[in-house]
RNA sequence: CGCGGGAUGGAGCAGUCGGUAGCUCGUCGGGCUCAUAACCCGAAGGUCAGAGGUUCAAGUCCUCUUCCCGCAACCA
């Protein structure tokens, strides 16, 4: 019987700088809807790649005095070497400076110039002569000139050949509005649909300004430039021109998972093209969303650019999967913080599912010498875990056939999360104190055991490696390779009588060192600075103390906080800037009073709402019984105190 | 009037066809002791950015306003 195909790409990246988390995150999420379709019995297809002409490249490559693809070698190389890390279990890599591809994109600009949809025309764009590069007008720097030189551009015309994109504009919007899944999520279809409605331009195909691209088949001079070359990768590594008969398994493709920048490309041009090669569309275009990193948009100018590769070093891949899965909806923008990423490990690693392993294997072994006996008869929680494990199995397949990944992961957890709760119920130490409960025990132990089994094909899509480690521990008796997941719709498939392996951490709590632990303990003393310091005998060291930075401020203003009558807002100059700073000393300082006072304040307090007014730091105070009094020195707004 | 996204308890986010506002973390209180100072239970905390409208009923639909963030076609 011929399996179902399923077929999903990535965007081919662009081999002009490293990696960065974005696209981790969305090769991960491509490898795990690859992972559970290959889980769900179904032939997949799994294709990420290397996007290497263009003129940028060339230019790169000759600053370093070698070829292009000397350049791209080297880049690349490192493309593959992080997907590896990653656990990437892609089934080809495509670069587009393959001889394969060389071959299909150049059928394919025949094919489509035989049809007469492609032309040559002259390309009109702004020019900077010195830095041979044409810029579009939005690019210009604020005078309307060259952003990289600063230069006056000016208007030449290129020779070029177009594709006639509006000659299937019509086709193509109709195409959209006819299928609702075809554009994910939906807000990117309307953007399309917006988008054609203005009207579709010819689509500039073919460069004459530099040579590092696949050439124009009919006119050596030129060579092809961007789309035509990027977005055909889809279509040569599953036999477009070798291997019909593997090409008919898995074109169209189901999923063509992109960045939603662009989605433009390929639920609009990619289709044209397409339609001029009377080839069937793609069933769907997934704009993901971006990461923004604590707020702000990645960018090397800002300098918060996420390398994955030291990510994966310090946490392991299947922590950073497991993160960009979850924490990020798909289709939005999702924000990276490294304290989420390890209050997360910690939280939903550590303690929900390591620990569960742990307890339920260490049970195992202390109150049935390490064997899984049978389970017999059914209690009422029983039948409650039972049912839920075939609920959230039932719930991970439907949603990850739709790609609901976080919601997916969600209900995984909601499950790990029941079976901690169900050891809580029937409190097997208990049990194991009385020797009439010997099959109750059996039977406890046994539903863990089988839970976790659960859980761990359900966690294989998106953490692979620490699914298998659960297998092992459990010592399954089966191959974790050979799982599918059929195995577990029905509750059952632990044999009884095997024994446990040897219990491990899978993870290890990450101690919080940094920013964190300073500013929880404080919000409270800003509110009622008492001295509730509880007798705290614990030691810190001189590391611990250099955490806390200390500055002289100078009160600017300072006025009352409404409804609270405790708290005074001050404005305070820090030396270089203005700083709002709620303190709880109204009861003792009459606002006028502090005004030009220098106190002591701390600088990297995390801020803090009080009584609506964001605080930005504390002023210190020392106090004794009713008394209190703010530290204050003679000496500039700025001086560092330590 | 360029296009689009966002604004929901301290933080980060869910909220499908409009029908008692949810989750995770954090905080506080309690329980348990098999376990990775873990797990389980409970509580506090939100005028769902603002104004107006439709409706028996709006976080959810419509209009306007404010603020934040992206993109702006041959540039991933």
């Amino acid at each position: 019987m011929e399996s179902k195909s399923f077929y999903i790409t990535t965007p081919i990246y662009y081999p002009s700088a490293k990696l960065h988390i974005g696209h981790a995150y969305c090769t991960t999420i491509a490898d795990s809807v690859a992972r559970y379709h290959r889980l769900a019995g179904e032939d997949v297809f799994f294709l990420t790649g290397s996007d290497e002409h263009g003129q940028k490249i060339q230019e790169k490559a000759e600053a370093q005095g070698i070829k292009p693809i000397e350049y791209v070698d080297k880049i690349v190389a490192e493309f593959q070497k992080l997907w590896d890390m990653l656990n990437i279990s892609n089934d080809d890599f495509l670069r587009t400076s393959q001889k394969r591809h060389e071959k299909v994109v150049q059928e394919i600009f025949r094919r489509v110039y035989d049809k007469g949809d492609i032309y040559k025309g002259a390309y009109k764009g702004l020019y900077c002569t010195p830095c041979e590069s044409f810029w579009t007008e939005l690019q210009l720097d604020e005078n309307g000139c060259c952003p990289d030189c600063g230069r006056p551009v000016k208007e030449v015309a290129e020779e070029a050949y177009f594709f006639k994109m509006s000659k299937y504009a019509d086709r193509i919007l109709k195409y959209i509005e006819d299928n609702p899944d075809f554009i994910q999520p939906v807000s990117r279809r309307n953007e399309m649909i917006n988008f054609i409605k203005q009207g579709l331009d010819d689509l500039c195909i073919s460069r004459t300004s530099f040579d590092w691209g696949i050439p124009v088949p009919i006119d050596e001079k030129h060579v092809i430039y961007v789309w035509f070359d990027a977005l055909t990768n889809y279509l040569t590594p599953i036999g477009f021109l070798d291997d019909q008969e593997k090409f008919n398994k898995f074109w169209p493709a189901n999923v063509h998972l992109v960045g939603k920048e662009i989605v433009r490309f390929h639920s609009i041009i990619w289709p044209c093209i397409l339609m001029a090669l009377d080839l069937p569309l793609p069933k769907q275009i997934y704009g993901h969303g971006w990461l923004v990193v604590d707020g702000s948009k990645m960018s090397k100018s800002l300098g918060n650019v996420v390398d994955p590769v030291e990510l994966i070093n310090k946490y392991g891949a299947d922590a950073i999967r497991y993160f960009l899965l979850r924490e990020i909806n798909l289709g939005q923008d999702g924000n990276f913080s490294e304290l989420a990423l390890v209050q997360r490990i910690n939280a939903d690693l550590a303690n929900d599912l390591g620990n569960l392993l742990h307890r339920t294997l260490n049970m195992v072994g202390k109150f049935q010498k390490g064997e899984v006996l049978a389970a017999n008869g059914r209690s009422e929680v029983d039948e409650s875990l039972i049912a839920d494990a075939m609920a959230t199995v039932k719930t991970f397949d439907e949603g990850m056939a739709d790609m609901k990944i976080s919601t997916v992961i969600k209900a995984v957890w909601a499950f790990i999360s029941r079976a901690n709760k169900y050891i809580d119920e029937t409190a097997p130490w208990a049990l194991a104190k009385d020797v009439n409960k010997k099959q109750e025990l059996a039977n406890v132990m046994y539903n863990l055991v089988e839970s976790l089994r659960i859980i761990s094909v359900l966690i294989a899509p998106f953490m692979p490696t620490t699914a298998e480690r659960i297998w092992q521990q459990l010592n399954m008796p089966t191959s974790f390779a050979d799982v599918r997941l059929d195995d577990i719709k029905t509750w059952g498939g632990t044999p009884a009588g095997m024994h446990i392996g040897e219990a491990q951490q899978l993870f290890p709590r990450i101690e919080l060192e940094k920013e964190d632990a300073v500013p929880a303990a404080k919000e409270k003393k800003q509110d009622m600075p008492k001295q509730d310091n509880k007798a705290k005998d614990d030691e810190i060291t001189i590391d611990d103390f250099g955490k806390v930075k200390l500055q002289v401020v100078e009160i600017l203003e300072a006025e009352p906080v409404p409804k609270a009558d405790k708290l005074l807002k001050l404005k305070v100059n820090t030396g270089s800037e203005v700083r709002e700073v709620v303190s709880g000393i109204a009861k003792h300082y009459e606002p006028a009073q502090l005004i030009g006072k220098k106190v002591i304040l701390v600088m990297n307090l995390k801020p803090a709402k009080i009584r609506g007014v964001v605080s930005h730091g504390m002023i210190l105070a020392a106090s004794n019984g009713d008394e209190l009094e703010v530290v204050s020195v003679d000496m500039p707004a700025g001086s560092v105190v330590k």
